[in-house]
DNA sequence: CTGAAAGCGCTAACAG
DNA sequence: CTGTTAGCGCTTTCAG
């Protein structure tokens, strides 16, 4: 499976050419101190081996490390995690850096594994949007010198870069919009209850509504809905309650579309809000708390880019900004306003 | 900024652990004829240490190459290439093949760079969704015993294992589906004319409409609307001529959302019938030409690994079918039909 | 069961 | 301007 290729080595190029390996090697590394007429007799004999330079061996004496960097996600094909990835993608490659991407479909387990995978790869630093509790092992290549960025959730138990949005903000621009129309009763629906941005937003949610008066908010959060499925039934119990919640704030995009399932089936649909913005939502009213993943990538890749030069700053923590999109589901006002207008 | 790490090496973990190298790489990669005893202490050694192999040397050592996939797709937040990414992802993950994606942005020249620097890393094979005219390069790449898969653009210059969508079919199904509603000036929005899979569907089309008596179609094709603005601006051309066109196919998921831009301004749309089937589709009403992008990740994954355990038959084609997923905005059907209802 | 020596393909360091 | 030597960190011989 691993069978030794047949591919021409700088060895054979030198000898075709009639120069030495370094000779052949300054020559196809464009180095200074070669003349013109060896250059040219290299890269031709080069040429017609279909020669190309071995990064392995490269790396293995430039530093015994490579220059990929390895990017960690929940999933490729949520375009939450996507436009991250792209943001990351276009900044390192301006620098000369190929990305490494892999999935961890949210399993700490398997995220470990994929992030042992590349340190053995050595790779040049690390963006992880993690959904582990523990970071102890991380922290531990971070002193040996290896870069790391925490994407969207920080780590609780250790002090890194981190780059993640302003969720207490966020939460609380949802939750006073819906107040201001008038509704008190305001379920959430949210991911994964062991993420920090979990937390964060329930906390934030629980704050914003206590001081608009509503005391019972706790009875309607449901946590956990990780996909679609799991979202359409956690609304479908909110909205079963007496009394029920005359409004939704879902907390990512796969919630928010799991919630617009269930809500198009009914005649008088309680106001929504969603977090993270997404395509076609304007066509479709989804009024949202938006942010810019793209740009968390972006932001992500240009911090790994400075500590790869050298910068060794105490850690970073970038904020990102979100922005309340009013598009009609979040302007539905509570049904007994309705009535006394 | 690719300075020698201070990580601890095999050489050190033996020396901490009183044993020779080879000894002390037996123990960590659980080869027999190691004893327990010894097993234990080099263990205890290497987790001391903080010791992780080194992908790099193991890689040259081992035969030169590395065990990375490489894919190369358009861009990496298209929910088309992303999904086809997490096919391919799995699929090579469960055979534990790492994979590497670049972003071409459709430029041949950048796919051409991307192509080099993951040669260079000795990828041990290739996933490409092409944008290149010429493959000869690659062919070169194929007879040194590099497996190269095509994704949904076959390669016109070479030929080589190839997975793509059934166009032919899918168009075909399209179009009668809309003539069956009586249309007979359907209007077409195309991606960059250079590509494969528009010159397919467009010749698709015109022998759709040829064989229902629409002679001039021709009229009713642009090419060439790669981002959401220029499809816009494309059906808005299309729908200003006269006779304007009573229905309109969109052939992918970008073109279908700028179609969906327009229409929405509309008193009286047009049919529409979308390439490629996307989120939240259903609860727009938009009728698909519908496929499966993961699926064809997996497919090519699947195709590696056979080649890589040494499977050298013929060049394959794979086609993947087509359905048409009828929700509405492909069943309505022209005004003067109506008219005479 | 364990170890010594050789070498994967390349480049840094040092001669010529 | 060009060549020789050594060695990156590991694993594959081949001997103990």
């Amino acid at each position: 499976m691993v069978a030794r290729t047949n591919r021409p080595t700088l060895r054979q190029v030198a000898a075709l050419s009639g120069v030495s390996v370094k000779t052949a090697s300054r020559a196809l590394n464009a180095e200074p101190y070669v003349s013109a007429a060896t250059a040219a007799k290299v890269r031709a004999a080069a040429e017609q081996l279909g020669f190309r330079r071995n990064a392995i061996a490269r790396d293995l004496r430039a530093g015994a490390r490579s220059t990929l960097v390895g990017l960690i996600i929940g999933d490729l094909a949520n375009p939450f995690y996507s436009r991250l990835a792209r943001g990351a993608e276009r900044r390192l490659r301006s620098s000369g850096l190929p990305l490494i991407t892999a999935s961890s479909e949210e399993d700490p387990q398997l995220e470990q594994r994929l992030i042992a995978e590349m340190l053995e790869r050595r790779v040049s630093a690390l963006l992880v949007v993690s959904s582990a509790a523990e970071h102890a092992y991380l922290d531990a290549e971070r002193r040996l010198g290896l870069p790391v960025v925490f994407l969207d959730r920080a780590p609780q138990d250790i002090v890194a870069d981190t780059i993640v949005i302003d969720n207490e903000r966020g939460v609380r621009q949802g939750v006073d919009h819906l107040v201001r129309q008038g509704h008190r009763r305001i379920g959430l629906v949210g991911d994964l209850g062991r993420l920090s941005t979990h937390r964060e937003r329930v906390a934030a949610f629980g704050a914003a509504l206590t001081a608009a008066g509503a005391g019972d908010w706790q009875r309607y959060v449901r946590a956990d809905s990780h996909d679609v499925p799991a979202a359409e039934r956690a609304v479908r119990e909110l909205l079963a309650l007496t009394p029920a919640p005359t409004a939704l704030i879902t907390t990512n995009n796969r919630i928010t579309t799991g919630a617009l399932r269930v809500l198009r089936e009914l005649a008088a649909p309680p106001a929504l809000v969603g977090f993270d913005d997404f395509d076609l939502a304007d066509l479709l009213g989804v009024s949202v708390i938006a942010h810019d993943p793209e740009r968390m990538g972006e932001l992500g890749a240009e911090l790994i880019v400075t500590r790869l030069a050298g910068d060794d700053g105490p850690a970073r923590r970038v904020l990102l900004p979100t922005r309340l999109v009013p598009r009609g589901s979040g302007e539905r006002r509570p049904a007994h306003l309705d009535e006394t207008v």
